[in-house]
DNA sequence: ATAAAGTATCACGTAACGTGAGAGTCAACA
DNA sequence: TGTTGACTCTCACGTTACGTGATACTTTAT
């Protein structure tokens, strides 16, 4: 089950330095490690290295993977998806080549003509249609200003993050079937809106309730709160909403 | 006709910077510069650029590319012929990468099983099939020796040495008919015999004996030696035969 | 128990440009 | 003719994604 890194090195065809510097610019940190020092890379890491080359055999820099997979918003499967479409446009551009080069054959044997564009076909670096997709998908300004917090703390402070969003998730999830006005809802809620304020920027009420609606307009937001319970998007929408209305007069 | 840098970079798609670069380092030095030191791409320097970007294509190194492009047994069709062998492996690869997305999609799905290897098959980086091939064309170290002695000479020194070369070449062209043993002939290796050991290591009788033999042998040499005229290199072997044996006694 | 193989952490090196900074050049328009 | 804006040049330092030892500790195999 557990792996070492060389272990993993020879399966997947990089080398343990590689593993290293993504461990060492926490990319890819492995679940566990002996008291030794030695790293244990599990299921589940291999899970997500196996994500990290999909993205970069589409040609993204490794922070904005990083962003992107660290990203609350981030859906596996909606990637794969994604990645699957990204990946037939390579192929596409690798046809074009191709043919370029079948082209250039023929021209040097002078039995066609080539204009200087036509010898260049297929080598679009710089645009890849879908890049601009994935930003909307994942990196949007938002998103990547709670990142950067997040990256820029430790690893312990990142982990009482991620719990203290989940219990108050849970504990709004538990509450989804009743009153969004309920006292019960409004203090979640409360908790919610300070935990917000002490983490990332300040949010006023009309802010607060704007990411609410967002949490339902933008399904990225929706996919991810609805995991902790169906319809929890919409209950913390109108629960968010309640409470800036009510804290305004 | 004649391009500048902006006008290159905009039609290929790549950065100025990248123009400047390759001058720098000496892989692509434009043909002609204004006297203001504009530099001034021709349409020659434009099928070298695309020679240059399908090699990239494949993951070539610059320096890499600099040698083989460089090296005196280079032959653009044969590149060409051969680069769009390597470039249809890529796109088998990216064949495998794409089945390896759709076997992860339907795994998530809990449609199938799938075991830590399959999860990462077409993520061969390593391993190019074809760069070995290209290394023995054009790669192996006499040649490289060459190569590294000719790269580290000035521009001039470079035109200098090509001159003096293509003139003893088209020397014995000129006599091929006739018989490797002439005065004449002899004459002319003994000059070629001069240059090698003047120019490059150090030739006993022996080796350039051996050299000769390459030159019938090794079919890059006899591509580019017949250039001069059709079985140059076969006269050219017989007659440095000759003159090693005949200076031996 | 001892060698061989694996692993860890520095720390410096490399490749292929990106990114200004500062200064000269050129085409076009007022 | 002068000026402006788009190009161009050459430093020169920065960046990304590792490669490559060096040195020391740990684990596995015989």
């Amino acid at each position: 089950m557990a792996m070492t890194v060389k272990e993993v090195a020879d399966l997947v065809g990089i080398s343990v330095r590689t593993l290293h510097y993504y461990d060492e610019i926490g990319l890819l940190t492995p679940d566990e490690t002996t008291k030794s020092g030695y790293r244990l890379y599990s299921d589940d890491n291999l899970e997500m290295l196996q994500q990290i080359l999909f993205f970069k055999e589409l040609g993204f820099p490794l922070k904005k993977i990083k962003e992107i997979i660290n990203s609350p918003s981030f859906d596996r499967h909606e990637a794969l998806v994604l990645q699957r479409k990204m990946l037939l446009e390579k192929r596409r551009r690798l046809d074009k080549v191709i043919a370029t080069i079948d082209k250039t054959i023929q021209h040097m044997k002078g039995e066609i003509q080539m204009t200087n564009k036509e010898k260049f076909e297929g080598f679009d670096f710089s645009h890849n249609p879908y890049e601009q997709e994935a930003r909307e998908r994942w990196g949007d300004e938002a998103v990547d200003k709670a990142n950067a917090k997040i990256g820029s703390m430790s690893k312990d402070e990142q982990e009482a993050m991620a719990k203290a969003m989940n219990s108050i998730y849970q504990k709004l999830a538990a509450l989804r079937n009743g009153s969004p006005e309920s006292e019960e809802a409004q203090a979640a809620i409360k908790e919610w809106y300070d935990f917000l304020n002490n983490n990332f920027g300040n949010y006023s009420l009309e802010a607060f309730k704007g990411l609410g609606q967002m949490y339902v307009d933008d399904e990225r937001f929706t996919k991810n709160i609805d995991q902790f319970g169906e319809g929890l998007a919409k209950f913390m929408r109108d629960a968010m909403a309640v409470f800036a209305d009510k804290n305004k007069k």
